[in-house]
DNA sequence: AACGATTGTTTCGGAACCGTTTCATATTTT
DNA sequence: AAAATATGAAACGGTTCCGAAACAATCGTT
């Protein structure tokens, strides 16, 4: 367990990491859609449209719009959940993977700079 | 100095944090006007358009259209440079100073939950 | 089989954002 | 003083996002 950062600290890395995501020319995710994004990688699936709409306090179309932006990204992908039909199960992707990875390299060196 | 964060706390605290800021009612900022504020506040002025479009790497109108959304929200003003009336000088605001601190307090938390 | 409940998607009008180009103002250079 | 340069803002068209409501498909219950 790291210590944990003072405010200073918080505030700096949020800078720096902000700082390159937007110098480089990929398209940068809202917070919205980059919350959705690390809810999929990191708790145990499966996950569903209403689960995470109700997680994150917003409507279902939000979430709905979010998958069809990251799924034209190559992060996520959908499936029918053939159990029960109506349900929608939301897969990971190899190209989510990577972008998490690259995100959690960034964050972890620049937290190193501080 | 902290430990440096691993790559696996990097994204919990990241989902932590985005989900937070989601959770609540209040309007997100784009990544791009959270790293225009922060510059404006972790580094010495003056801070000018010109200045803010390089170092982001992005064109003038996306900075001076960030002012204008953040400025109705009251987080940071312009004045006309008096000196040299071209430019245009940003200056922090209680609101902008408020709505960092507590995103400061906010990852300074969550760091330390991991 | 029929009705109501549940799930996810689509539609609608409105607002925000983007990139590029054009403009207005101010300064510097000739 | 005139022309060239610099700065920030505004205009334009296109794309994306939002909240709310309506919708289609599926399931569960009776």
């Amino acid at each position: 367990m790291p210590h944990p950062l003072s405010t200073a600290q918080a505030l700096r890395l949020w800078h720096d990491v902000g700082l390159s995501q937007v110098q480089d020319d990929e398209p940068d995710l809202s917070v919205r859609q980059m919350t959705i994004l690390l809810s999929i990688y990191l708790e145990a699936p499966p996950h569903t449209v209403r689960a995470l709409a109700a997680k994150l306090h917003v409507s279902k179309p939000v979430i709905t719009r979010a998958l069809d932006a990251m799924g034209k990204l190559g992060l996520v992908t959908r499936r029918r959940d053939e159990t029960d039909k109506r349900n929608v199960l939301i897969q990971r992707t190899v190209g989510g993977s990577l972008y998490l990875e690259r995100l959690a390299d960034l964050v972890s060196a620049k937290s190193q700079e501080l």
